[in-house]
DNA sequence: GTGAAAAATGTTACCGGTAACGCAGTGATG
DNA sequence: CATCACTGCGTTACCGGTAACATTTTTCAC
């Protein structure tokens, strides 16, 4: 058998041209007629042809279809959603995705950065805005298009498409201050984190401190944001500080953990504490009580995300700074 | 500035070889004196030198070191852990990989591989092994070295890394008569599905039937299994067959949406109803009740299949059926 | 010291596209 | 009718590695 692909000189052979005039037609850029377009086309159909793209990228910078994406995790949270939405739009721009994960460790943010700058990709999708040196001398020196994503940086590299975590925070510590509480605490988690969404804790803080409520030393574990961690977290807060009458969560699998601490020491929610997390997640539906929380539209940060760096890398004007809305939920746990 | 890489080329120049030695030494194959591999590794990294796998890739069909990873997805479920561990172990052993997800669709599943196929991976990780025609005739044409995941395949085309999930459905169905369940329900969800880890399904009826314990209609929703279709999905067969005494849950996702149900509609687990998941999953740690299910290990899953891919990829010995154990977990919800 | 095998290194061609440039044909313009 | 711009297509060179083969140098037995 050994049937190898097609290539580009064959469909040209075929269609009677010049594998450059082929070449043209299949990328729709430069001139030819219509009645050679037709004939390559056909010819391309017939027989089966598919591109190589490793050839394409690499004969010429500009011809790159790849994208690198790097987010803390694919598994728990709301990165999985975001990656898939991403995925998604870049496929169907004709984009290739290679996805990495660094778990928060710039160390691992900047191995990943290099083995990926190795495949020349076109455009590169980086999660927070906080990069190690060594991650912002690459960058710096391959200039590629790039969008941060997540926290929403209002003086990007590039692009930015993120959330105003500081204003979900803000806003959530306004209803909590509303709903009367005034002993509250905060416990998140994040593994090495060098504090993704961690303008959420600053605006939720400086929300409480405009009406006095002074909010207590946050606990943060150092693990990934988890249902355990929530639990945990809860323990250790309500521990150290009995007298507490709400907490915050970093996110809903963390609040639910946190509610299902509450249960087991006999705390009511809302009666005896209050609770709120972020990020609507699908977790929160098998709750009794809605959960106060920040509603976050995962699929359209990736979708604006994606579409942002495929406008940047066609020389398209572009948003250079995109916030996706996110909306409080008020929910009856607080 | 425009401050170009250097290229292999530039790196021999300045240790005084030709650029195939260089080559050779840097790929640690073939022959070159311990002085000359000294002089090209130090000026190699003195120039800070980059290889570019695009043209390595390109260059030789045997050189690339790409490897395509398909899962139904990424959030949700235990497919993200299973992606984080491959993707890790793959990064370990020098791969680059290349994460896609098909919702369960054959056209997604083809288009993908289509898709990857143009950029000439050295394998591929695929999950389930029920693949449509299409898929099947790219893989045959494709002769790459291949892994299957997920429902282990005694007769797979290449190699298989998976777990018995007749088995798991069995051990567990053992379990439900053991604690003197008889009428008895199953709910799951499977977006579009050929029916993946279904077999868990075929091995609990068959436990049930050895005991004449004749299941009900299994409910399945035409969803991704989680929360909410665990919720919805335990409604439907509680409304329809008031006489169960238990439901056995696709996932642990599911369960937990269907002990929220049961919650909700006053019945008390595992008085009234038992209920038991699969995947042994960090949100059951929320229960206040430690939840039947089975434990499965996705790092083990998931690094297995690396390294088998890997092993073939190098022409290592491999061996081609690899079952990934899981582990019942009695619990106190059955 | 010589010849042959083994070790170390070099040469050439090639992978499959794309950029840059060249050139013939065509129609408009003055 | 000569000039020019534009259209449509071809030619050439190149991207940065690697395989296959050729060549030089070293080693070692006799």
């Amino acid at each position: 058998m050994e049937k190898r692909k097609p290539s580009l000189t064959e469909v040209a052979e075929a269609a009677g041209v010049s594998k450059m005039t082929a070449s043209r037609v299949l990328r729709n850029s430069g001139r030819f007629s219509e009645e050679t377009r037709a004939r390559v086309l056909k010819e391309a159909a017939r027989l089966n042809y598919v591109p190589n793209r490793l050839a394409a990228a690499f004969g010429s910078e500009t011809a790159s279809t790849l994208v690198g994406v790097l987010v803390p995790r694919l598994s728990g949270g709301l990165f999985g959603q975001v990656v898939e939405a991403i995925d998604a739009t870049l496929t169907r721009l004709g984009y290739q995705t290679m996805i990495g994960t660094y778990e928060n460790r710039p160390e691992q943010e900047e191995a990943w950065l290099r083995s990926v700058l190795a495949w020349r990709p076109a455009g590169l999708i980086l999660t927070g805005r906080a990069h190690s040196d060594g991650t912002m001398a690459m960058l710096k020196a391959a200039t590629l298009p790039l969008v941060e994503i997540w926290d929403l940086n209002t003086r990007p590299m590039d692009i930015s498409v993120g959330i105003n975590h500081f204003d979900c925070g803000y806003e959530m510590g306004r209803l909590f201050l509303s709903r009367g509480r005034r002993r509250i605490g905060y416990a998140g988690a994040d593994l090495a984190a060098p504090g993704l969404g961690r303008a959420r804790l600053e605006g939720f803080e400086q929300a409480l401190r405009t009406s006095g409520a002074d909010p207590v030393a946050p606990e943060i574990l150092d693990d990934r944001p988890s249902f355990y961690q929530g639990y945990y977290g809860a323990q250790n807060l309500l521990s150290r500080h009995p007298e507490l009458d709400a907490v915050y969560f970093q996110n809903d699998e963390m609040a639910v953990g946190g509610m299902a601490y509450c249960q087991a020491a006999g705390l009511s929610v809302p009666g005896d504490i209050g609770i709120a997390g972020w990020g609507g997640m699908d977790v929160a539906t098998v709750l009794e009580r809605r959960l106060s929380t920040t509603n976050v539209s995962t699929r359209a940060l990736g979708k604006a995300a994606a579409e942002a760096l495929v406008a940047r890398i066609r020389g398209d004007v572009v948003q250079d700074v995109r916030e996706i809305p996110s909306i409080l939920v008020p929910g009856d746990t607080l």
